[in-house]
DNA sequence: GCACAAATTCAAAGCGCTTTGAACTTTAGT
DNA sequence: ACTAAAGTTCAAAGCGCTTTGAATTTGTGC
């Protein structure tokens, strides 16, 4: 059923049904409901694509898929899909996702541009100074960060607090007595990763407590990485007696490598982990239970695609950045530094 | 610029330049050059919209995300997708996430087919009589099945041999001596769930080995839910001296669990897990390593996203299904039955 | 050179919706 | 009762592309 049978059925112009289905103040009350009525009757629903060539909006929002395996599409890809799917079908618009050919980067964002099949742009895994947010701005296509950038321009953006996580885990630490503390965090040049270590620094050094290059790690997030070089680590002397990973991936490894060590979690050697939220990966139901610096993916999803909205509705984006709070979570796997004998 | 100024640009018609572009035989070889050559210059590239309302078709693909946190939407599913839009994108095709709401997802894909914002489905996570799928038959619909279900009119699926797996990994722990093998594997209805657990007790019964009712857990896919089902299993006099895990998470649980009980794995107790390969979970790099039954999802994403293209393309869905075995990795997790005073 | 077929190119009619600008009704004010 | 204003409805013109059916050009055989 198309909008001209609807229209014929009911006696009516197209202009008259296409208004009264749409929500335009211009419509007899009685006709709307006769209208609405028709159309749920009949089943009708307007043919996406006429609709979206009239209007000139496409109705997706674009995510680009890099394919070099970074950590950009990791396992916590699906919780943040979720919550900005969740958001976008409230306004009927869909997400595309968008592989990445050839490794390149920005041509793959400027094809996806050009080839005009979204309206906006979800950019993730930010560098500091993003080449992809630099050419975007420029482009002045519309687009939300999830991270930040050092990049002046205004743009609109959503980040978590990653200094603060790191600063509040390492703080933490050292209350507990801890005087070694290593990071295995995400690749150096990551916006995230540069703030988290910005954080562990601060703490540190607010307290006296030197910083060893040795004992700050970036690499990729994987069990495998946490666990070789949680191992590494521990074979210094002194080793550290705390380490904060950066991802459950990570520290999933990193428990291993403080087992296989022979030591005691939360007591030889503690750990934190920064966690985003996995309905799969339950940091409290570790052994031991894991303490966290937590914020959700989802959330942040959900979040992203909100202001998405604003920025389509021609909101200046100047005025839509958020930064979040990271909840430290207490659990087993840190405590205060105990020597292998005193066990 | 749109096609009526390049066309202009060029002094041709827009037929022309259309035909040109769309690789039209009855173009000629000069023109068609000229035409590329222009519209590489100019950048121009199709309103998308303008070009589907004219075709009929909506160049994009819809899959449904379950919001009831349900194992359809896990971990896997970003390696899913990537295997899907990499295929997808060769066609121009758009890949549609909707989330289901209100838990009704028959209606949800009733919705998204009458939105008409997408040619075809594809379902993942079915049951044995699914019955999204015998209404997306009824509504004759096109759609790709991730999985299979025992409904007999013609469809296009494609599986893993989840019987075969279950039945290779019980059959090496029975070779190896085990006589009381578990196993932990995702919720009962779902087809591979039910054929994982057919192929243990085939295995099983193959070799006259009684099947313990208790020792076939069905849940859902977690850590957590590893973690307390192995404690539960383990706890049992006898006990299993090995596990089957339906998934890499609940193999991470399980792990632990083992552990906690002060077994030593692949030794006292053995566990082998179903693995789909993730980029961040390595199962060579466990400690022990992880005997596993290999498939990777993101080559099913890829498949199932041609399987796609040619039902769009017409060929008689009967022709189109697939099962492809799993393969067993032997590695340190599996071994003989130690009993504990052996050791 | 000519007739006819083959190869190219074109003008115009959709695809199904939104929206402009005009027309027609009803209501309100005097 | 008359007019201006407000409230409703409508016809028709796009949105930018594909495709049909016709027109034009080029090529072939004699």
């Amino acid at each position: 059923m198309k909008l001209k049978e609807l229209a014929e059925q009911l006696g009516l112009s197209q202009t008259t049904v296409s208004r009264a289905l749409n929500g335009y103040p211009e419509v007899n009350k009685a006709t709307r409901e006769r209208v609405s009525r028709a159309a749920a009757q009949f089943g009708y629903s307007a043919n996406v694509n006429a609709r979206r060539l009239a209007i000139g909006r496409v109705g997706a929002i674009g995510i680009l898929m890099p394919n070099d395996r970074s950590e950009r599409f990791g396992p916590h890809t699906s919780e943040f899909f979720s919550g900005l799917a969740e958001r976008l079908s409230q306004d009927e618009m869909d997400l595309l996702m968008s592989p990445v050919t050839n490794n390149d980067e920005i041509s793959a964002y400027r094809r996806l541009i050009s080839s005009k099949r979204v309206d906006a742009i979800i950019v993730t895994g930010p560098t500091l100074m993003d080449e992809r947010v630099t050419m975007l701005i420029e482009e002045k296509f519309p687009f939300v960060l999830h991270g930040r950038t050092n990049i002046e321009a205004p743009h609109a953006w959503l980040d978590i607090d990653n200094a603060g996580a790191f600063r509040q885990a390492a703080s933490h630490l050292l209350d507990l007595g801890h005087k070694h503390i290593a990071m295995i965090d995400g690749l150096r040049g990551h916006t995230f990763s540069e703030h988290r270590e910005l954080g562990y620094r601060e703490a540190l050094q607010g307290r006296g407590v030197p910083v060893d290059p040795r004992f700050i790690v970036h690499e990729r997030f994987s069990d495998e990485i946490g666990f070789r070089e949680a191992q590494r680590l521990l074979s210094y002397s002194p080793h550290p007696t705390a380490i904060i990973a950066g991802s459950m991936m990570t520290a999933l490894g990193v428990f291993r490598a403080i087992r296989s060590k022979g030591y005691e979690l939360g007591k030889e050697v503690s750990i934190i982990a920064h966690d985003d939220v996995f309905p799969y990966l339950n940091a409290s139901n570790m052994v031991p239970s894991m303490t966290t610096t937590r914020s959700s993916i989802r959330s942040a999803g959900t979040r992203i695609a909100e202001m998405l909205v604003r920025v389509l509705d021609g909101e200046p984006v100047e005025d839509i950045h958020e930064v979040w709070p990271v909840e430290l979570i207490l659990r087993q796997s840190s405590g205060p530094p105990v020597s292998p004998g005193e066990r």
